[in-house]
RNA sequence: GCCCGGGUGGCGGAAUGGUAGACGCUUCGGACUUAAAAUCCGAUUUCCGCAAGGAAGUGUCGGUUCGAGUCCGGCCCCGGGCACCA
């Protein structure tokens, strides 16, 4: 199984290794159950249509690299690859092409596969997954009935961004300045009906579960922020007007509730309208209406003024009875809290700033201990003017005032969080389609019986012209729902997917029990369990398909489960996660949540998904911008490839810097690590094509170039523990640079040398060893182990200092004294001269590495 | 504004508190060649010096230490994230 050039011929060596790896499918998982298991596993990649790009072989080559390392270290690896397949994309692809958007994404999927496999990586492609496919959406559908069931899925209003002009709702990222990207007309916010999941049911969960798990300390700070849990109370304040009972806040600092000298309302909260005093009706209404008009961005960025009007109507702080006016401000937002705030200008920027603006009073009430401080004042300190609480440390008074209040009925201790319900459902066809019916109250209360089990105990509806609509879900044996084949891919213009023309798919003829359908448009079929319903129309996100494909390549093919309960047991989750750090918050997030919803209803073992994971950095182009097809810098690994081979490119991938780090792509730098592979097939293979003559059974290699193979060993095994891959390349480097020097080199210290090269540079390494005869697979030896006597010598450079100054350098031998060092350094040529006519006043002596002395 | 990460030769980068610049690129010199490429050998932080050698040097200012790129504090740049969350 070699190639028959007599020189380095990448582009032949590695279509033919390529082709003994797709034929012999030597990286399949779970071939040996008796090996301990190791799963490493890649962000998959969205199969765009541009191909891959330099950044995506990155993380994979790293992971490859593990992969290959632990099958030689005796672990079973699961090393697996997929497609995250549905998206935009392929969709707008879909609307203008007019095919169906399957047909372009295979296109692409075969596209990236071909790319992924020029570069030899050792996925297990048995276990491919592609969200697309029903056999695999079926479960994604099947997840989200779970969640619909445990009372975790709901519909409520939402807005969306929507385009008049285009008769069609738009994504974040398809609106520029305000406007459509494609087209550029205007868009404006418009309510519509969405599915929504009660993530932050699992708020603290979430939270807490960072601190079990191996992740780079950034990315939990981000996931933490975005969950943004927060102490505090709720408060109520009596309105003045007593049919309207109580005004409840939330505050993070009820210790300066005597500092409160004004509260605010969001525009959109309920209280506004009825607590608004009859003079000051208009300009609130004025008010509200502006603020409605307003996008988020420029309600925050825009709007650095803050803005706001008086209510005219008062509220009595609880704990002095003092009266306060109530305002209306959109610096108060209206998901969070309650919607309304006590105001203490004095000790809140964004308050001081308002009553600044508007002339309203500034009360300190936190003094430091060094005195009052300049307002508005957030820090450490003791209550002042502040009643009975007057003296205590605002931490003690925090708790103090609150358990007060609580034993009064006017407050209780509580916790907030920033994170908000994860809107679930998007306006697209390309998706996987929400699994549910809606059908009448009256139908629901005749199918439940038959769903016994499957139903949320509060029924989730909503209502539409007077109309109540309950939503019935597909029994599991319904699944997968497929997508209807469609005339034209563009939405309906209504703000529905395009699923809503598909009138015989849409309005139906259903059977609870069976899930079975047939047009509305025909005979309602016999038997009681039929019902008038109507498909939900709106489809899943893309996030959907990401969130649990880790754990289908346990068991890719199971049609009775998403996984089965012995390939979770063996596999669990990936023992590492390597992706871009774009995926920071949201998907890992995502998939934390739907992993503890499964986890909470015993479908899996574990408690968190990813134990440990790690982000690589961007590769920037040559000019080190970001690389964009604009700017014209962006690098395909195909012409890599091409001229230097898979290796070469995997190699300088690595050899970039740390994988971490974000650097720039240097089109000359690939010549080093090429010339590093040519220069040792030259050293290992002959002008005839075999064995090279300088390779010698019986060769003595030098102690000294068997240290460097050993140190070299070492390092190797534990730079890839360590993820440094650039480091252990260097050392490679360096142990071949010596073997270069070797008139002739032992076949052993050959091998070992291609072994621990054969993960960086597989179809390179698996060559020169079969020239050189060996037996086997470089990749199925097992991982050389290095003898640590031959790393420690009998001699170590001893460097010596005056008063921390480097003067000379000498061989010694190990444990060496004290005194024989001082001794050596005094002796030294170098070093004499420095201390002449000194006194020695310390000596500090590392053994094996320096001896410093200090003379005065 | 807040929270992170980072500033080391011409470039990418390397350095458990212990010889700063490993390894690679670039450039220069030499060998081989009719010549070129490839390859091989050597040099490549700056300054002074013919040299031996010496001095300075890891964004910047200060501190701790026998000794600091590494630890601590202030400042300046660059990159990322969040951004009225009470």
């Amino acid at each position: 199984m070699v190639t028959g050039s007599k020189d380095y011929d990448f582009l032949e060596i590695e279509r033919r290794w390529q082709s003994f790896w797709e034929r012999e499918r030597p990286f399949r998982a779970g071939l040996d159950p008796s090996r301990p298991k190791y799963y490493v596993l890649d962000m998959f990649p969205y199969p765009s249509g541009a191909g891959l790009h330099i950044g995506h072989p990155e993380g994979y080559t790293a992971t490859d690299i593990i992969a290959r390392y632990r099958r030689a270290k005796g672990f079973d690896v699961l090393h697996p690859m997929g497609w995250d397949a549905f998206g935009l994309p392929a969709e707008q692809h879909a609307v203008k092409t007019g095919t169906h958007p399957a047909a372009n994404t295979q296109n692409n999927i075969a596209n990236f596969r071909r790319q992924i496999k020029a570069l030899g990586f050792s996925y297990d492609w048995d276990r491919e997954v592609d969200t697309t496919d029903p056999l695999y959406f079926k479960w994604t559908q099947w997840i989200f009935l779970q969640l619909f069931r445990m009372g975790l899925a709901y519909v409520d209003e939402r807005p969306v961004w929507w385009c008049p002009e285009m008769r069609t709702v738009l994504a974040n990222e398809e609106i520029v300045d305000g406007r459509s990207e494609v087209g550029g007309f205007p868009v404006e916010r418009k309510n519509l009906r969405q599915w929504v999941l009660r993530i932050t049911a699992y708020a603290d969960r979430l939270l807490s579960g960072l601190d079990g798990v191996d992740w780079p300390d950034s990315t939990k700070r981000m996931q933490a922020a975005w969950i943004g849990r927060s102490e505090g109370a709720e408060v109520v304040f009596a309105l003045e007007h007593p049919a309207l009972g109580g005004l409840k806040v939330f505050t993070t600092r009820p210790d300066t509730l005597f500092g409160c000298t004004y509260m605010v309302l969001a525009p959109e909260h309920a209280l506004v309208g009825p607590l608004t005093a009859p003079e000051r009706r208009a300009e609130v209404d004025e008010y509200r209406r502006r603020a409605a008009s307003k996008s988020d961005l420029e309600r925050t960025d825009l709007a650095k003024d803050k803005s706001g009007v008086f209510t005219g109507a008062y509220a009595v702080n609880p704990v002095n009875g003092e009266r306060i006016p109530v305002w209306v401000a959109d610096y108060v937002l209206t998901g969070y809290g309650t919607g309304a705030i006590m105001a203490v200008p004095a000790h809140d920027e964004r308050d001081h700033e308002f009553a600044t603006r508007y002339g309203l009073p500034i009360a300190a009430v936190i003094e430091p201990a060094e005195g009052p401080a300049k307002l508005p004042y957030a820090g450490d300190g003791n209550l002042v003017r502040s009643g009975a609480y007057t003296g205590l440390s605002w931490r003690e008074a925090k708790r103090r005032m609150t358990d007060d209040l609580a034993a009064r009925g006017c407050a209780r201790h509580s916790v907030n969080y920033k994170l908000r319900d994860w809107l679930f459902s998007r306006q697209r066809y390309w998706g996987e389609p929400i699994p549910i019916v809606w059908v009448s109250e009256e139908d629901y209360r005749r199918a439940a019986p038959a769903l016994e089990g499957l139903l949320p105990r509060e029924p989730v509806s909503y209502e539409e012209g007077g109309v109540v609509r309950v939503a019935l879900p597909l029994p599991a044996s319904a699944l997968p729902l497929e997508l209807p084949p469609v005339e034209s891919y563009l939405p309906s213009g209504t703000g529905e997917s395009a699923l809503a023309n598909v009138a015989g798919w849409v309005d139906i003829w259903y059977d609870g029990a069976t899930g079975r359908a047939v047009p509305a448009s025909g005979p309602r079929p016999g038997g009681a369990t039929w019902v008038r319903a109507r498909r939900e129309t709106n489809t899943m996100p893309q996030w959907a398909g990401s969130c649990w494909y880790y754990l289908r390549y346990t068991d890719p093919r199971n049609d009775n489960a998403l996984a089965s309960p012995e390939a979770l047991a063996r596999w669990g989750g990936p023992d590492l996660y390597v992706g871009g750090a774009e995926h920071a918050v949201l998907h890992l997030l995502y998939a934390r949540f739907w992993h503890k919803v499964l986890h909470d209803m015993g479908a899996v073992p574990t408690d968190e998904p990813f134990r440990k994971l790690f982000h690589q950095g961007i590769i920037l182009g040559e000019d080190g911008e970001k690389m964009s097809k604009s700017r014209g810098n962006v690098v395909s690994p195909d012409t890599i490839i091409e001229s230097y081979g898979a290796d070469s490119l995997r190699l300088y991938l690595m050899f970039l810097g740390p994988l971490e780090a974000m650097k720039p792509w240097n089109p000359r730098g690939i010549e080093g690590v090429h010339r590093f592979l040519q220069k040792v097939w030259r050293d290992c293979v002959g002008e005839d094509g075999r064995a090279s003559p300088r390779i010698a059974d019986g060769a003595a290699d030098t102690p000294e170039l068997l240290k460097l193979l050993h140190e070299t060993i070492r390092k190797v095994g534990d730079d890839i523990d360590g993820m440094r891959f650039n480091t252990a390349i260097s050392q490679m480097m360096i142990l071949e640079n010596a073997l270069h020097k070797e008139a002739a080199v032992s076949r052993a210290t050959t091998l070992a040398f291609l072994q621990i090269l054969a993960p960086f540079a597989p179809h390179f390494a698996e060559e020169v060893w079969s020239r050189l005869g060996a037996p086997g697979l470089a990749s199925a030896a097992p991982w050389p182990s290095f003898d640590p006597a031959r790393i420690s010598a009998a001699e170590v450079r001893l460097v010596f200092q005056v008063c921390g100054k480097t003067r000379g350098d000498q061989l010694v031998p190990v444990g060496l004294s004290q005194d024989q060092a001082v001794a050596l350094a005094q002796a030294h040529e170098k070093v004499a001269p420095f201390l002449a006519g000194k006194r020695l006043v310390k000596v500090v002596y590392v053994p094996g590495r320096i001896i410093n002395l200090v003379v005065a």
